[in-house]
DNA sequence: TTAATAGTGTCTGTAAGACAATATATC
DNA sequence: GATATATTGTCTTACAGACACTATTAA
């Protein structure tokens, strides 16, 4: 019967910021299959090891990054007799983000601009396709976006971000108001960032972090989709 | 190597309507563990004969129905050390939708009204919570509640619907604007439904199956959720 | 003082919801 | 014709987006 089990292994798409675009981390396998080909990091679920599959996704992003992630939901479960060469394999996928300002040396060599894939083993084109999606989409009526930021930032910042994730023009004004007024998204530090020649910026930092509503998505308003 | 891979099962939450409610399917466990006791319909990934995780659920279902699914969707991943005494299990949890009319004897009687739940043995609680949840939320913005329906309804049945799984009342003006003028979701089929005293209505049924969407939910227009 | 961006005020179009009015079947 | 629901018309309001205007810093 333990024959009959399938493969149990959970894959993660670690999202960070590359030259202000979205960056997705793709390091090369140092071990078979697929030896020295960009995929997305995984790992084999350890029973002894890992209390659910979150575990293990923090886990495996842990070791790549050297880091914590500053988010992390459940994104799909891809499953099937042929996307692994190893036989009926299960592979719970994860969404994560981090701020680049975090990441240091070698891990930067490892993100790709997400518009510029190459050509991924098993299944990877498809959970990266659907990463991609799931958020652009939440980035439209959420704050996620803001977790691929250092701790700090102006709205400036945090606006062009939307621009460059969701690909559409953001009215300034129209956006302090939702994201600060509004929603609370955003709350003022009191700090301001100065430097450049002209009126400075105040600082701001992500809400409580339940608070994920941009404008209306589905349904009444809830942290993350997370069980 | 073959003794720390985790259990793999599927587990499925079953709805149609119950009395105008909302109705969970929950036979009684006909093996240990809990055997005789209420839970969701479930079982082992069967690798010599499911072609994905998606198969299983059908099969599973389709055990307990004696018919297919008319809508079937991955719902969210379960997993860990201690919610199945057999050992470290990964559960991939779908949500299917049957039209309650196409259903026959024995079955009825393992229908549950969702909000007179029993105790539920594993973490089905939370799996059917979280079912509940995503069908109600979907129910605000898309014309997944079509499924729990025969062929052919009337906007009436459909709104009714709407406001038994939502739980707010429905302008019959608007709805039907929406509905079918605005979105598109059903279309007229020509017959009308004649009996009672007063005038008839027209007898709608869904439109295109890829078309879900009520109100403007998160990104653009898509068909249902899956991969 | 100027340049450049931060931040505020105001208008307009769209669409959801409230509600009145009309249509059409059976009895 | 009476009744009850189907279906259409119209108005109001909330809100997102467009855009003009004011504020404030460094050079």
């Amino acid at each position: 019967m333990e024959f009959d089990t399938p493969i149990a292994t959970v894959d993660v798409a670690l999202f960070a910021l590359l030259d202000g675009g979205l960056g997705l981390l793709l390091p090369r396998r140092d071990k078979p299959p697929y030896e020295g080909v960009r995929a997305l990091p995984g790992g084999f679920v350890r029973v002894n090891e890992d209390d659910d599959t979150a575990d293990t996704a923090r886990r495996v992003a842990r070791d790549k990054l050297g880091m914590d992630v500053s988010y992390l939901e459940q994104l799909y479960t891809f499953s099937g007799r042929a996307r692994d060469p190893r036989g009926w394999s299960i592979a719970v996928a994860y969404l994560g983000l981090v701020p680049a300002a975090h990441l240091h040396g070698p891990v930067l060599h490892d993100l790709v601009p997400v518009d510029r894939l190459p050509p991924l083993p098993f299944d990877h084109a498809a959970i990266a396709a659907k990463a991609v999606r799931r958020l652009r989409d939440k980035s439209t009526y959420s704050s996620l976006p803001g977790f691929l930021l250092p701790g700090e930032f102006t709205l400036q910042e945090l606006r062009t971000l939307y621009e460059r994730i969701t690909g559409e023009a953001l009215d300034p004004a129209n956006f302090r108001r939702q994201v600060v007024d509004a929603q609370r998204l955003v709350e003022a530090t009191g700090r301001r960032r100065t430097g450049p020649a002209h009126r400075p910026a105040e600082l701001y930092r992500l809400a409580a972090p339940g608070r994920l509503l941009l404008r209306d998505g589905p349904g009444p308003a809830r942290p993350a989709d997370d069980a």
